[in-house]
DNA sequence: TTTAGCATTGTCAAGTAGAGAGTGCTAAAA
DNA sequence: TTTTAGCACTCTCTACTTGACAATGCTAAA
């Protein structure tokens, strides 16, 4: 158990640290000597909560140290004034798109924090098939368009073997519709599978591939994840070199790596440095959200070194307003 | 006029220079004395050809003398055994989608160069409409969807200020699909204007508000581009300034400068340093293409210090085999 | 026109010195 | 027992120096 003077040792520390911290700079505000502090830093440092870079230099805090303060020592942090109105602005704005939402606000926050801010958004959540439908492209393709009672629209050109039959199109589109419409997204592939296949298989084999096509179309539409990324280059401002940068930048552009950012927990969660998998110097802030439509996660990612109490603030503020 | 030993020296100095090219490297390929190569390397220095980095270092081209091997001395360069494979690979699988093609390019490039590529697209060239359709998303809001006849899809969700009503949604949406199936994406916004607002005008308060919402979003369709982005890190294997890299990235993220990358000239074009306002050390290398369905620009970005031969010898590839 | 020779000029890497910041330890004071 | 003052010690950082090296320009001879 930390005394006191500890925690307010460690707390100071860890809000003042742009570069190490020395006894001197705290004894002051303390109203004690620097020695004094000195041997309590002592201590902190025997618990793990603080490091030295090198022998003789200030302290500054490890990951242990900040799990810590996020832990016991941190405290909610009001939002400022400037931060508040523009938020404000957007979300009582009069009911935008849930999608302009969430991206105006990534943009806001990567802007107040200088982090990177990552969100995943997962449309199967609560949307149901509203429409299927098939448009001819060529002789061989068609554009396979599918539209969500939520909105949602997503589409992709399907190409065949053989040439195309208008009304073979037609035909398999509107059984398909027959039966999803009003499904949920999560259980269209379900439904295809055990419902409108049976009924195709006793009809001519051609029908039979152009419902695969579009199986395949579907099962990846209700898998599909959106992803947006606000402040990508934000990380420039965090470090200095290039070799880290790059990494980290490479990173944002891994898919599968993404994808990994999906947040299981509620609430606000922090992953400080290594806890994150991402790099022993970055921490990521990040929270589930929830709204009828869309169900995703919102990641703030940025150096070990980062206002906590801020960025976690901000983060509720935008979750709890998407969330209504 | 440059003598042919000057373009020789010129010529191996862009082709070998990593860091500043002296006279001794030079003159044993060349079969004379060093001190023969200092004089002629003065000579081109005089022309502007040349810089030097300190009064006692080798050469570095300057971008004049860029500009001229590119003019002048630049020959095509075979692409590698390696690299034509993968890209007939990439243009010879059964009739990919187009899209499809550009982005898996170039990703493509982007590894064989080490440069950003940056593709913009632009729908409206001979595509016409083939369906609108609106799908009621909330009370208040509807989705709207454009397909044209080479297969792309645009929507956007549409937020109107009172409840609508779907029979009168579906009206306003037959009345503009009667008019403008099979338009240009061009002319769409003419002949909305001229043809279907004159019908419109006469009926109720209600569906004229519609058609505006839809009039703006047909608009911002027909002028929409398609920006693709390959390699963006690849930025930072050329320069090892932090401050630097910054900026150039921030470019790619500004909308305005994106747009501006538009070539208007056929054929590769080549714009050194300065010459392209993006950045003193970086090239562009950017060429128009044309297909049925699709035209837009696909421009190379890296370091003034780029292969520019091999560079554009790939670029020409793509571009021919994008455009049969 | 080309070459050899040489003084000159600048970079780069390694090493040195001094200032400064902060520590740990010890012994005295509260 | 806790706090403080004093001091030696350690390490970083910056500036400066030094020597090796690379390339140059110039001059005079081939």
């Amino acid at each position: 158990m930390l005394s006191e003077r500890q925690k307010a040792i460690l707390k100071m520390i860890i809000e003042d640290y742009t570069k190490p911290v020395g006894s001197k700079s705290i004894c002051d505000i303390l109203g004690c000597s620097s020695a004094t502090v000195r041997h309590e830093m002592n201590d902190l440092e025997e618990l793990g909560l603080l490091e030295k870079t090198h022998i003789s230099s200030g302290r500054i805090p490890s990951s242990k140290g900040y799990r810590y303060y996020v832990d016991h020592l941190m405290q909610p942090h009001d939002l400022s004034e400037e931060a508040l109105e523009k938020l404000e602005q957007i979300f009582k704005s009069n009911k935008p798109a849930l999608t302009d939402s969430i991206s105006k606000s990534l943009e806001l926050i990567s802007e107040l924090t200088n982090c990177t801010i990552i969100s995943l958004g997962n449309t199967s959540h609560e949307n149901f098939i509203a429409k299927v439908e098939a448009i001819p492209v060529s002789d061989t393709s068609v554009a396979a368009i599918v539209v969500t009672d939520k909105g949602h629209v997503e589409n992709r050109t399907v190409v065949f073997d053989e040439k195309i039959d208008i009304l073979e199109i037609k035909r398999t589109v509107d059984l398909i519709n027959k039966y999803i419409v009003g499904t949920p997204l999560e259980e269209v592939g379900d439904k295809l599978e055990f419902e409108v296949k049976p009924i195709i298989k006793e009809s001519i084999d051609y029908q039979k591939k152009m419902f695969d096509a579009f199986y395949e179309f579907m099962s990846d539409v209700s898998e599909n994840q959106s992803v947006h990324m606000a402040g990508r280059n934000n990380i420039l401002k965090s470090f200095d070199d290039v070799d880290k940068i790059k990494r980290i930048l490479d990173k944002f552009e891994d898919r599968e790596f993404i994808k990994n950012i999906k947040e299981k927990e509620n609430g606000i969660n922090i992953y400080i440095g290594g806890e994150s998998e991402f790099d022993p110097d970055v921490s990521i802030v990040k929270s589930k959200y929830r709204t009828n439509g869309e169900e995703g996660t919102i990641a703030i990612i940025g150096p070990k070194r980062m206002q906590y109490d801020r960025v976690a603030s901000l983060l509720k503020y935008i979750v709890d307003n998407l969330e209504e």
